[in-house]
DNA sequence: GCCACCTTACTCGGATAAGGACTGTCCGAGTCGCTAAGG
DNA sequence: CCTTAGCGACTCGGACAGTCCTTATCCGAGTAAGGTGGC
């Protein structure tokens, strides 16, 4: 089970996002982070499908996000870019073989099936627990409370 | 993030086997569950090598859990198959880019990834509370009380 | 001085290749039970 | 009748292709700002 790497990417830009006060180009976020200017596209492209983040053409434009950090959650994120199909799909092998049970047994999802639809279940709401703006204070103690500063000092320059 | 299918498939096996007195080879174990012999026989060899379950060789030869169903959980299957990494990993793009934080500020996990982290763990919480005894259980409760002695039944005959 | 238009440069979006992992398959090495011959 | 050697068949294990998804990249359509010319 491997998670899309672009999801690590796609938070740590919306944490940028929440600090900006005009929107941000893709190139510069992909600048920031040190990471590939055209593969950065296509996750913001999911964002903003999601509508989680705006993008604004034309000169001066770029993303930004569409509601407070606040509101944003690593849930979201997560499953705007990386799908939010459940990673366990079953495929009702207790329908078929031999000992196959009929159809009218299985109004209810499979045993197995619903072990796995709670862990997943306890995994969302662990992330649907944190917000962007939770993650960008997390980030900037971790920093001595330099990070934030320094950021919004570097969205300036541009 | 897509688990690998042969999960569903390990488990299954890991109930029928807790209900079988004699090594089952894993042929019949693909002709139960009408599934793929070949395939199946690779998600074992990963079984054996977790522990989680023996194989014997030779005529009347096959596959045997280890240890009580009991004491097997979901976990353990789902981590023999699908493999113990975690699904995120973290490439410390922090680490990067024109304000990248120094080394010495990171000891402690990135924040993202800390958040990650704490779901999963949620997740495998979840996984560990359910054994193969308890599924085996579930299953017979769904099935009216007569899946697990049909099952018996069927696997008395090979 | 003000307004409208045009040029320009910059932005995103979707369509297009390369790589890797999962899925699916095959055949060979090893082992156990059965059989048959000998004592 | 019991022991033992040989045989046969069955089992797993690792090595080998096919297919799908993720990763990575490019170029074109659209847009807003800024400059320029006219009024």
């Amino acid at each position: 089970m491997k998670m899309s790497a672009g999801v690590e990417w796609g938070v740590h830009c919306c944490v940028v996002l929440s600090q900006a006060q005009e929107p941000v180009p893709a190139a510069r976020l992909a600048e920031f982070h040190g990471i590939s200017r055209t593969y950065l596209a296509k996750n913001l492209q999911q964002l903003s499908r999601a509508g989680l983040v705006r993008a604004t053409e034309g000169r001066d434009g770029g993303y930004e996000l569409t509601r407070a950090a606040s509101s944003i959650t690593v849930l979201d994120v997560v499953q705007a870019i990386d799908g939010d199909q459940p990673a366990f799909r079953c495929t009702e092998i207790r329908q078929r073989g031999p000992l196959a049970s009929p159809p009218e047994e299985c109004t209810r999802p499979c045993g197995v099936a619903r072990v796995m639809a709670k862990a997943e279940q306890a995994w969302r709401s662990s992330l649907r627990e944190v917000s962007v703006a939770d993650l960008a204070v997390t980030v900037d103690k971790d920093s001595g409370r330099t990070a934030l500063t320094a950021l919004r000092g570097w969205l300036a320059e541009g």
